[in-house]
DNA sequence: CGCAAAGAGTACCGTTTTAGTCTCTTTTGA
DNA sequence: TCAAAAGAGACTAAAACGGTACTCTTTGCG
């Protein structure tokens, strides 16, 4: 369906979230379950993930929780999106490992799916988690980028 | 995965034998199937969908077959990823129609998630089968048009 | 110390989607 | 009339998704 699957878009919600919270201030998967109403199991197991892949900094035990590892300019869309399911390939045969498409001989559209693929990458790079907690006027920087990297890119 | 389908890799793939065969020449389900290693099942399948979609043109009876609609030029990515998966929709809540997603009132980032659908189905809209099917070259012309159109925009 | 809160890791399961097949019908050229 | 070819739709096995449960480790605090 060229779509983020549910989980990944709860977990982007809840970075989202965790953007808007100030000065170092944690939040437990409990809190944001209940600011979010995301079961918490679910919202435990996002996360973990995210903190995995060191999107979240997590603190354990008693009076733990979690914030983001930088700011929230610094994490992209794409950052969260990787992390939440894995590398971006619109085809088997775009991922950056080798694939075992059968077809790679025939069809010879390798390096064309690569090409959009890469496209629909910048869009996500360019896109940062506090564009995306943020506001209107936020989103029109986020097409100047764009637009200038393209330019830049060309 | 913000991954196309294998079956939509598959009917791309179709397309393009397709806009290789010059002169209003047909193909049957079965050329192709031999042509490109599909199973042939599999490629009724999907040129009855294609065609269904008015991107291919499709003649009965013995001596029938599948051409292209329009010319090669003429068929975005878009309209066939649309074709063969339906709308693109990064999210629940990008689709056109009004969602269900509980989270609505709370995440608050609709907006933003419709910008980046849109910023997506624009590098869609903006490569063509016949580029899908052709060289480097018109790779690079995908590019300017894209640059070209998000300039445009802003 | 020992408890309770909170994160880490992992396994599990029901549902949905995907990929592929099969059967039957309709159309049409020879 | 027959055979080739498309159209429509049902059906099935396998994989992915969405969500849950269980166990373990870390840590603040009385």
């Amino acid at each position: 369906m060229v779509r983020v699957t549910k989980l990944t878009d709860y977990g982007i919600a809840l970075m989202a979230r965790l953007a808007n919270e100030h000065g170092g201030n944690q939040l437990t998967a409990q809190d944001l379950s209940e600011a979010m109403g995301i079961p918490l199991p679910t919202v435990r197991k996002l996360l973990k993930t995210l903190a995995r892949d060191d999107l979240l900094e997590s603190t354990r035990g008693a009076a733990g929780g979690y914030k983001l590892a930088r700011t929230a300019e610094e994490i992209s869309m794409m950052d969260m999106v990787t992390s939440l399911e894995g590398p971006v390939a619109m085809t088997e045969c775009s991922a950056d490992r080798d694939c075992d498409c059968s077809l790679q001989e025939i069809c010879g559209m390798k390096e064309n799916w690569s090409f959009i693929n890469e496209q629909f990458k910048n869009t996500l790079k360019n896109f940062s988690l506090a564009q995306m907690a943020g506001s209107l006027a936020e989103k029109q920087a986020a097409r100047d980028t764009l637009s200038q990297s393209l330019e830049a890119e060309t």
